[in-house]
DNA sequence: GGTCCCTAGATACC
DNA sequence: ACAGGTATCTAGGGACC
């Protein structure tokens, strides 16, 4: 039979020894369908240069004859095939060794130790990513599948399969169809305790579409009445098993929770666990399975499990403004809107009226996630497709696991065998290595400036790589680079102390090439968002823009298969090379450069028009090479750079900047480091913006008198003064003993959940003893207390304004005194 | 007990 | 372990007088 199908999930099975791919997805009638598929397994032994036909055929019979027979699995080599095939860009001849399960390459492989063989490769990929490239069934894109129905009883893997339909794959073909829209079923678990699995789960959440839920064994019959998407269990057992029921019975393409794989799926297995209940969500009847590893991951037979944080921190986190990625400030993000106000207790201590919020609380919960869900679906639906792997892993792999999925599904065309992952050792080599030279840092001149402008190099680090062809396999040693014709010079640089220079071929290597495809579609979204304008183009673009970025951070990363510290040093070069370049051609025309950041500089127009910029721009780039290109970033009526706080230099990192329609733009100040009071941060932020409107401090400084006077006469709320510091390891590993490290034990002798990663709260109080150390006057946010008037005035009002006032040659310290004396008198 | 210098640690920029 | 290097700044920590 034929049928349209999409495919979801991915998975694999043993079947009489051998490997079967398991795909979920749907059909176009939105049928869930379960294919079954086989596919070639094999791996790559590269020969020697000088191997002749005689040796390689005597070399393939005593490859033929290896069988294994180990973990109850009899596995053999089948048959061998020569291949002239490209490894790092060098053409070889290579052994393609089929075995019968995959799971055994590796040790097959590692009885290649024949003087003939130079190197194996193509093992360590994984079955499902073997199976992808193999059979091209990308995740998330529709194919004409034709094959056999299967019954229940064959492949004794999938007879408890809950689908539709399955079917044994004969023939897959592409199809020019993408509209896709997952059944996404969004969920929230409440507990007393947050330790997992220590307290009950009082009720669960669920939201999908048209469909809002919240089960709970709490509650009474007159909250039935008021909501009508609560339903009432007997007890926290049957919670769990209504739980899956609705699961099985909303059947949904994707299960989706806000930090579900380190809360709420754990949370529900531990108590599944206590109550002797079997979890199983599967689509095979399973329970969840969990990773071990730093980060746990809930896997769950046949549902693609989203935990929305994981993706976001990948994809949107640093470019996003939200100091933590609370579901609640990334909600308020996404969306404009919020959780529900409800102040958590322990369920003993809830009145039976207070009930009925912490359900709308609960739903609320999910509602968020569902509709965070379907805002970054577009973004979530683009990474599957380009990195070609399943959503589950695309949807929680860091970036540089992206940028390697994405070469390791495009090296067919290049007829390129697949580079290993590095070794135990090697990582800790490529870890020990010097640190190279980075990106070039213009020291400003602190002042005042008016009627500048910002150009920046688009996606430069990538488009370097691409123009100059960058990467590990296209490194020449010096002697080679001689030889041939034309080829890449990098910049003179220091590195280890030494000068070096390093040599790439022009022949297009597949890395920059793949590289140019990501730039262009970064081009092309942000050129479609110009036009059109959304909030989801705009992420997306956001995202491409991040995935080009990410290659030459994956140069530089030990982990990568394709690590070169030759080729990101020299991409390095290339970046300081071209800011300085910029730098001297608008000194050249007579701007005076004021600013310059790894691949952006900015400059006064002073005499020159808006026009003349853009001229002046249009000149640099037709002056560039290959697909580098400057942008311009904006106008601005004023800015102001000030002095670092030790020394007279300009601070680098620091600006403050305001656009012709009065709109602010921030970088480095205290305004933007959460780790500075509200007070602080909001005064800077006023004050920043009352000069750069002005042009003159002379707002700005009565100002600063008003909210001086608020602290000297204790007006100001705590809440302005709380201090938010990230614990980063566990309490006992700190050398120094920081004021948020007291906090945190404080924290933990209150019995407060605290892991490295906790957003630690306090405040600097007045102590009626004269203590020396600030950590000796910290005092959580909820403990009594009266803030401590010196503290915040020398330690967070005046560090964030001194500098500011520098520039106008007025000395804060004396406003300060002033005041002091005044309240004294 | 105060001053000086150094650095661990957190956070930001690009 | 899970992209890179550059930079600012605070508070603690130790040497010294």
């Amino acid at each position: 039979m034929k049928l349209e199908f999409i495919p979801v999930d991915y998975d694999y099975f043993d079947f009489e020894g051998r490997n079967y791919a398991k795909i979920i997805g749907r059909d176009k009638s939105g049928k869930r369908v379960c294919l079954v598929d086989s596919c070639d397994v094999f791996f790559w032994a590269i020969l020697k240069d000088k191997s002749n036909d005689k040796e390689i055929k005597k070399l393939q019979e005593k490859i033929g004859k290896i069988k294994l027979d180990t973990k109850g699995r009899k596995t053999e080599v089948e048959k061998t095939e020569v291949h002239e095939k490209n490894f790092l860009g060098q053409k070889v001849k290579a052994l393609k060794i089929f075995a019968t399960n995959y799971k055994d390459m590796h040790e097959i492989a590692d009885k290649l130790g024949m003087p003939e063989i130079e190197k194996r490769r193509g093992y360590d990929l994984g079955f499902i990513t073997h199976y992808i490239i193999e059979k091209k069934l990308n995740p998330l894109c529709w194919y004409e599948i034709s094959g056999d129905i299967l019954n229940a009883n064959e492949f004794g893997g999938i007879e408890n399969i809950d689908v539709d339909l399955c079917i044994k794959v004969n023939s897959i073909s592409p199809i020019k169809k993408e509209e896709f829209s997952p059944k996404v079923l969004a969920f929230d678990i409440e507990a007393d305790e947050l330790g997992i699995g220590s307290g009950e789960i009082l009720m669960i959440s669920l939201v999908s579409e048209n469909f809002r839920k919240v089960i709970t064994w709490k509650g009474q019959k007159k909250d039935l009445d008021n909501l009508p998407y609560l339903e009432i269990v007997k007890d926290e057992a049957e919670l769990l098993e209504k739980f899956s029921e609705i699961v099985k019975k909303i059947s949904p393409d994707i299960l989706t929770g806000y930090f579900s794989d380190g809360f709420d799926l754990p949370y529900l297995k531990s108590r599944a666990e206590k109550f002797k209940i079997k979890l199983n969500l599967g689509l095979d009847g399973s329970q969840p399975k969990f990773s071990r590893g730093i980060m746990t991951t809930a896997k769950i037979d046949g549902i693609p499990h989203i935990d929305l944080l994981r993706f976001i921190q990948t994809a949107y986190s640093q470019y996003m403004s939200s100091e933590t990625m609370s579901l609640n400030e990334v909600a308020n993000e996404f969306l404009g809107e919020s959780k529900k106000d409800f102040q958590h207790t322990h369920s003993s201590k809830i009145e039976i009226n207070s009930w009925e919020k912490y359900f709308e609380y609960n739903l609320q919960d999910s509602i968020l996630t569902y509709k965070i869900f379907e805002k970054i679906w577009p973004d979530l639906l683009e990474f599957t497709r380009i990195m070609q792997e399943p959503i589950f892993d695309v949807s929680r792999n860091g970036i540089s696991k992206n940028v390697e999925d994405y070469i390791i599904h495009n090296l067919e065309k290049f007829n390129e065998i697949p580079e290993k992952r590095p070794t135990y050792d090697e990582i800790g080599e490529r870890k020990g290595r010097e640190k190279y030279e980075g990106a070039f840092v213009f020291t400003p001149t602190p002042g005042l400036y008016e009627n500048l402008t910002i150009f920046d190099f688009t996606s430069m680090h990538a488009s370097i790589i691409v123009t100059y062809n960058l990467s590990k396999a296209t490194l020449l040693e010096e002697k080679e680079a001689k030889k041939e014709k034309d080829f890449v010079e990098s910049p003179e640089f220091e590195l280890n102390n030494e000068k070096k220079k390093f040599y790439f071929s022009k022949k297009p290597g597949f890395f920059p090439s793949l590289l140019k495809e990501v730039v262009e579609l970064r081009k092309k979204y942000k050129k479609e968002l110009k036009e059109k304008p959304d909030v989801i183009k705009k992420a997306r673009s956001n995202a491409f823009k991040l995935l080009a970025n990410a290659y030459y951070g994956y140069l530089g990363f030990f982990g990568a298969r394709y690590y070169s510290v030759e080729a990101a040093a020299s991409t390095l070069a290339f970046v300081r090379k071209f800011n300085k370049w910029t730098m001297e051609k608008a000194k050249e025309k007579g701007y005076e450069v004021i600013f310059g950041d790894t691949d952006s500089i900015g400059f006064l127009l002073g005499k020159k028009s808006k026009e003349d910029a853009k001229q002046f721009l249009k000149e640099l780039n037709s002056e560039l090479p290959g697909i580098m290109e400057l942008e311009l970033e904006d106008f601005y009526k004023r800015g102001i750079w000030v002095t670092k706080r030790t020394g007279e230099f300009g601070a680098k990192k620091k600006y403050a900047l305001i656009d012709y329609d009065d709109k602010l733009k921030i970088r480095g100040f205290e305004t933007v480091r959460r780790d500075w009071c509200t007070l602080a941060r909001e005064t800077q932020n006023k004050v920043l913006k009352l000069v750069l409107e002005d042009g003159n401090e002379k707002r700005a400084v009565e100002y600063i008198k008003k909210i001086v006077k608020e602290v000297n006469t204790r007006k100001v709320d705590l809440k302005e003064l709380i201090i938010r510091t990230q614990l980063k390891k566990p309490i006992s590993e700190y050398r120094t003993i920081s004021p948020h490290v007291i906090a945190a034990q404080k924290m933990q002798e209150k019995e407060m959940p605290i892991d490295p990663g906790t957003l630690i709260e306090y405040y600097i109080a007045e102590t009626p003893d004269k203590k020396k150390l600030i950590r000796e006057k910290v005092k959580l946010s909820d403990e009594e207390g009266e803030y401590n008037i010196e503290y915040y005035l020398k330690h967070q009002l005046l560090p964030a304004i001194e500098n500011i006032l520098q520039v106008f040659n007025v000395n804060i310290n004396e406003i300060l005194e002033n005041k002091k004396q005044k309240t004294l008198f």
